[in-house]
RNA sequence: GGGCGAUUAGCUCAGGUGGUAGAGCGUCCCUCUGAUAAGGGGAAGGUCUCAAGUUCGAGUCUUGAAUCGCCCA
């Protein structure tokens, strides 16, 4: 017996039962030890989660995939790994540890101490693990995971005492330490489990790698001006930047006038003599440029100019009676205020060596810096210089650019190529630094009313206006960037980028597209900046000596030999600060004292190790060599190519010069139902837990595997509803079916049944119908698709296929065997129907078992073990679907080919057939005496191969062939358009056009005798000419492809009472029904009927009692209860059933 | 500014090598029903973004434009 099944089960609930069946069975242990010695492995490297919030819906995507695979090579044999990865370090646990503290500024930090910031940072790491776990578990990912509780204890104790020496145990081994050191232990061999980035070996091995790097000479300390965010006081990276940086902002925009000093006006082309005149008599001349960033004027140094722009010389009078000239773009009048006169134009690239009044010389730091520059210029003395750069362009502002080297980008570059001084104006807060006269201690954002009071007591200013632009924003808290000048370490990209080019072209990128994006990005990329001026993260291992010369240290054993000092405040501890920061190393030839730079590393650095650090690259390289490289790792498409994807690449090419996986699976974003990003703030987000409550993560996970990669996922309850509703619904009905009718007849599978390979011996153990064996042929048809497509790793055709098989079985088969399973007796068609029902079921659980490894697992046990998941146990050995061996594909016999074919048309007739019974407006409940077919010898041999399902299923008494030419059918003559276009060219449309206004009736007869025809003198072969059927106009009739089905409605008195006799069939059904009857209750039924319907009764006594399992039928006065009474057709009926 | 991709039914998307447009969802109608939170049949709905070109013939090929993505400056 099966446990009973309903077809109203709450599919989420009936998950958690299946998650406590795993946990009590340890039903995931038992898969390793199955698969532990197996010849075959399948290495996945998981990509880490940032374990720094709870995991979302767009997570449970790349997951669901990661699992997949997983499962689908479990099934297939393969032993695995099953590791999970935690990304642990990084400004994004910093600023939300700031936040929960209420900390503002770096300053903070310092105050609150960094030692006891870092043990938070690791505290919200491992609470968000633990956190992330118990959700992945929630969406059926299987995966050696930690138990969140031991997590969240770790994570008590790490705040609370991390010295504290604690015990761990693991397969009867006990782990001793402090609760930092087993902190910085997890998911090492000794403790196993997930990997954390913030591990000691994850730190090591990076430093190994960094060591490496700087052997061949590409490390670097370089200076540029890079993106800046003030709050967090570290510079944030190309990479970072690019990603999700940009935000609509409202700044002030100043225009300022930048008086001309010496200026050469020769190859200027003037209106008229008399505009030369004016522009002499002009007491100020002046450069107007604009710009967006107010704060870098104070440090402009020079202005640049487009050498190929035009440029306009305006004249205007100012109110207060001041005569000015002005040079600015000539498409950028617009920027003027009030009236003003053209007196004539100028190519920049003549304005080139100009030179005009510095606005701020007077500031201390801008002396200190000039005086500098001419100590370095043998004393000449500098002045503000108007260059020429391709960039500048018209489309905003003037045409002119101030340039200020020491706080712009590009401004920087130019600086370097003119040799111009460089002025860095802000400290790491945003903050004026000393010597900026009256802007010192102020902050960038803040000083723009400032800066034009001042500007317009030099007489500088010319206006103001607000200006809506895209800037730059941090990505982590969201505050406005600056650009600041600062020392940064880089990894040098001249010579890497090229072997890298070399490596991602060894990888199989899904979709292909991803290799040219990879590629694009390592041909364009800057060097590699490895360094953030923070707390919590890797600790370079750079130690700089006074003389500017650096050491990097590529391991724990190596620094301990060098370290002269601090040894003893650092050992015992994690490598991250501050007690790293203790220790000094001693120069081997100059004995300089050398200390660690304070800067923490780049958090793609811990990430791209992981081919490494976790498959015990340093420690067991014969593990490593076992490993190495993974078979497939996958991750969405935005971003990675910069990060993760990059940063393993570049780990693995400067290690191995190896790929470090063979394929990578990208995919696209998830966004809301409207095709809109999820915000929490914008209140469209759906959180994980509650997709999972709500629709059950197998409805997720077949949503998420049927998705195309490329395209964004439109992610929402009207998308999971429909999958519910398409999928899961129609195969749980299936299931429930057979379970309710295999409990009624009491028929159990036997042992051979059970066993995985039943499926293709059945026929010699059942007397199997026709479509038993289409279905079982439609299964291995689908087993063979999914399997081919699994192991392409392309999810969509191999879940769509399922889908199509579902469809199928439930609308076809299933439908169509309702009533050998509703037979009284245990007939040998009703065993090979439910043997092939019960292996078509089996053998679909293992199928979509690593899709929905919750809805399978329920059918198995209750298909194998006949028990309900509730109280489901460990059977020993393989007992969960999941510890199965997945349906191996098989090649189909030519029989079942021709079998699926064979069933392809006649479903094709039957469609056509239900079509001219919508037409007729007779009921299908209503017998017709015959329909008629028009159709060539294979759909003849098909339709009388399956004649009796078709008078089934279309209700009717006979088929009969029609002749080709008959009342039913005309013929339309089309030109083969794809052969006689080619063939005829030019004169193709009026040969169409007269074939097609000719008789057909010749034309049908030659062709069909292989004869060619003529037309407008043309010979045409018969293959030349498309000849189709077409349904005679009045007729009630069908047709498609060449097949016409028409109905003949005449009704009989004999008809019209099998008729009647249906409609009472299916009353009594309704009352067994609604009295809660079980399929197999017999009944006993009291009728009363007028007179019509009474003589339709006891001629079809036989059927109705039949159909309704009514062990006696008899006219009399119905009784009171289950009684029904209802008018049809013009008949009345009153009847009454009771339980035998 | 450069590169790549897209633009087809109300929505989401298919449409080798040119031959007269399809699916799912949604809407409406009909129907079946002891799988019933299902099932079946049908209908309406499209100047295939626009323009020019090649061709007997262009959703498909070429060029240009517009709009929208993504990537890079």
């Amino acid at each position: 017996m099966f446990q009973p099944v309903s077809s109203q089960t709450d599919f989420p609930a009936q998950e958690r039962l299946v998650l406590a069946f795993w946990k009590r069975t340890r039903a995931f242990d038992r898969l390793r030890q199955l698969r532990a010695h197996a010849e075959k492995q399948f290495s996945f490297i998981d990509g880490p989660i940032t374990a720094n919030n709870p995991m979302g819906v767009h997570h449970a995507w790349g997951r669901t995939y990661k699992d997949l695979w997983q499962r689908f090579f479990a099934m297939k044999g393969y032993n695995q790994r099953w590791q999970n990865g935690f990304d642990c370090q990084g400004l994004w646990v910093e600023v939300n540890v700031e936040k929960d503290m209420g900390f503002k500024s770096k300053r903070d930090i310092e105050v609150y101490g960094v030692e006891r910031f870092i043990r938070l940072c690791k505290q919200r790491v491992l609470n968000s693990a633990a956190m992330q776990t118990e959700q992945s578990i929630r969406l059926g990912y299987w995966m050696d995971w930690d138990d969140p509780d031991e997590l969240r204890w770790l994570a008590q104790k790490i705040v609370e005492d991390p010295q504290q020496v604690i015990t761990l145990k693991r397969d009867g081994r006990t782990i001793r330490g402090t609760v930092e050191q087993i902190v910085g232990m997890l998911g090492t061999p000794e403790l196993e489990r997930s990997y954390f980035t913030f591990s000691d070996e994850n730190n090591y091995q990076i430093w190994a790698f960094l060591k490496k790097c700087h052997e061949r000479g590409w490390i670097y300390r370089g200076e540029d001006v890079i993106p800046w965010c003030p709050r967090c006081a570290t510079g944030i990276s190309q990479h970072e930047i690019d990603t999700e940086g940009y935000k609509d902002r409202e700044d002030p925009a100043i225009t300022v006038r930048m008086k001309l000093r010496r200026y050469d006006v020769s190859h200027a082309e003037w209106v008229s003599e008399a505009a030369r005149e004016k522009f002499e008599r002009a007491p100020g001349k002046f450069l107007l440029a604009w710009t967006t960033t107010p704060w870098t004027l104070p440090v402009n140094v020079m202005a640049s100019v487009g050498p190929k722009l035009r440029y306009a010389i305006v004249r205007q009078v100012h109110k207060d009676g001041e005569v000015a000239v002005y040079f600015l773009g000539a498409k950028t009048l617009h920027m003027l205020r009030g009236e003003y006169e053209v007196l004539g134009e100028i190519l920049g690239a003549h304005m080139v060596g100009w030179t005009y009044e510095g606005l701020f010389d007077d500031l201390p730091a801008v002396i200190d810096a000039l005086k500098r520059w001419e100590d370095l210029h043998d004393g000449r003395p500098f002045e503000h210089p108007v260059i020429a750069w391709d960039e500048v362009s018209e489309e905003e502002g003037t045409g002119i650019v101030h340039n200020a080297p020491g706080a712009g980008p590009e401004d920087y570059q130019l600086g370097k190529q003119h040799s111009m001084p460089k002025i860095a104006p802000l400290n790491e807060d945003g903050y004026y630094l000393d010597s900026f006269g009256p802007l010192s201690g102020k902050h960038a954002h803040e000083v723009p009313e400032l800066v034009e009071s001042l500007l317009k007591a030099k007489g500088y200013f010319y206006r103001h206006e607000k200006y809506l632009h895209r800037y730059p924003h941090c990505w982590r808290c969201g505050t406005p960037l600056v650009y600041r000048m600062v020392d940064e370490w880089y990894i040098s990209m001249d010579e890497l980028r090229y072997h890298m080019m070399e490596v991602a072209k060894q990888i199989n990128w899904i979709p292909p597209f991803g290799l040219e994006r990879e590629l694009d990005w390592l041909r364009n990329m800057r060097d590699w900046m490895i360094s953030k001026k923070r707390y919590w993260g890797l600790a370079l291992p750079i130690w700089e000596y006074p003389d500017g010369t650096f050491e990097v240290i590529g391991s724990y054993e190596e620094l301990k030999a060098r370290a002269v000092e601090g040894w003893e405040a650092f050992e015992g501890h994690t490598p991250h600060r501050p007690y790293i920061d203790h220790i000094k190393i001693r120069h081997p030839v100059t004995g300089l004292i050398g200390r660690r730079v304070p800067d923490v590393g780049n958090p793609w650095l811990d990430a791209g190790i992981v081919a490494y650090s976790t498959l015990r690259y340093r420690t067991d390289r014969r593990y490593w060599e076992r490993w190495f490289p993974a078979d497939f790792i996958t991750e969405s498409f935005p971003g990675q190519f910069r990060n993760w994807f990059y940063a393993l690449i570049a780990m693995s090419t400067v290690l191995e010069g190896k790929p470090p996986t063979r394929t990578i699976l990208g995919y696209a974003t998830l966004l809301d139902e409207k095709g809109e990003p999820m915000h929490k703030s914008k209140g469209n987000a759906i959180e994980f837990n509650e997709a999972a409550d709500k629709a059950g993560a197998d409805v997720m996970r077949w949503l998420y595997a049927r998705q195309r990669y490329d395209d964004n996922l439109l992610f929402g309850y009207n998308a999971l509803n429909e999958v519910r509703r398409q999928v899961i619904l129609p195969l749980w009905n299936v299931y429930a079916f057979f379970v309710t009718y295999a409990n009624a007849d009491g028929w159990t599978p036997n042992e051979a049944l059970k066993a995985d390979n039943a499926a293709w011996s059945l026929a010699q153990h059942y007397a199997l119908t026709t479509l038993d064996r289409w279905v079982l042929a439609r299964l291995a048809e689908t087993v063979n698709t999914v399997n081919e497509h699994l192991l392409a790793f392309d999810a969509r055709p191999a879940v769509l296929a399922i889908e199509s098989f579902i469809e199928d079985l439930s609308n076809w088969y299933v439908r169509r065997s309702r009533e050998r399973f509703w037979g009284s007796t245990m007939t040998a068609e009703k065993q090979a129907a439910y043997a092939t029902l019960y292996t078509v079921l089996t053998t679909l659980a293992r199928l979509i078992a690593p899709i929905v490894p919750f809805l399978s697992e329920v059918m198995w046990q209750n298909l194998i073990y006949g028990v309900s998941v509730e109280t489901a146990q460990d059977n020993g050995g393989a007992f969960s679907v999941h510890h199965q061996a997945y349906p191996e594909p098989r090649a189909l016999t030519e029989a079942e080919r021709a079998l699926l074919r064979e069933m392809a048309l006649v479903r094709t007739v039957v469609a056509l057939g239900h079509n001219t019974r919508a037409q007729s407006k007779v009921k299908v409940r209503q017998p017709l005496n015959k329909i008629t077919i028009v159709a060539n010898d294979e759909v003849r041999r098909a339709v009388l191969a399956q004649r009796e399902l078709i008078l089934d299923e279309l209700n009717v008494k006979d088929i009969e062939f029609a002749e080709q030419e008959s009342e039913l059918v005309t013929y339309r003559v089309a030109a083969d358009a794809r052969k006689l276009g080619k063939k005829l060219g030019a004169a193709f449309p009026r040969v169409r056009e007269t074939l097609e206004r000719m008789p057909t009736s010749p034309i049908v007869q030659a062709v069909r005798a292989g004869q060619p025809i003529t037309v407008d003198g043309v010979e045409l072969q018969p293959d030349e000419v498309i000849v189709q059927p077409v349904p005679r106009a009045g007729l009630i009739v069908a047709g498609e492809d060449g097949i016409v089905v028409g109905l003949d409605t005449t009704l009989t008195e004999a008809l019209i009472q099998e008729g009647l006799a249906r409609e009472v069939v299916r009353r009594i059904n309704d009352l067994r029904k609604a009295a809660n009857l079980n399929v197999s209750d017999r009944i006993e039924t009291t009728y009363k009927a007028t007179p019509r319907l009474a003589a339709a009764i006891a001629a079809f006594a036989d059927f109705v009692r039949g159909e309704t399992l009514s062990l006696s039928l008899r006219e009399g006065e119905p009784e009171d209860e289950h009684r029904t009474s209802d008018t049809f057709d013009g008949e009345t009926l009153t009847v009454s059933i009771r339980k035998v």
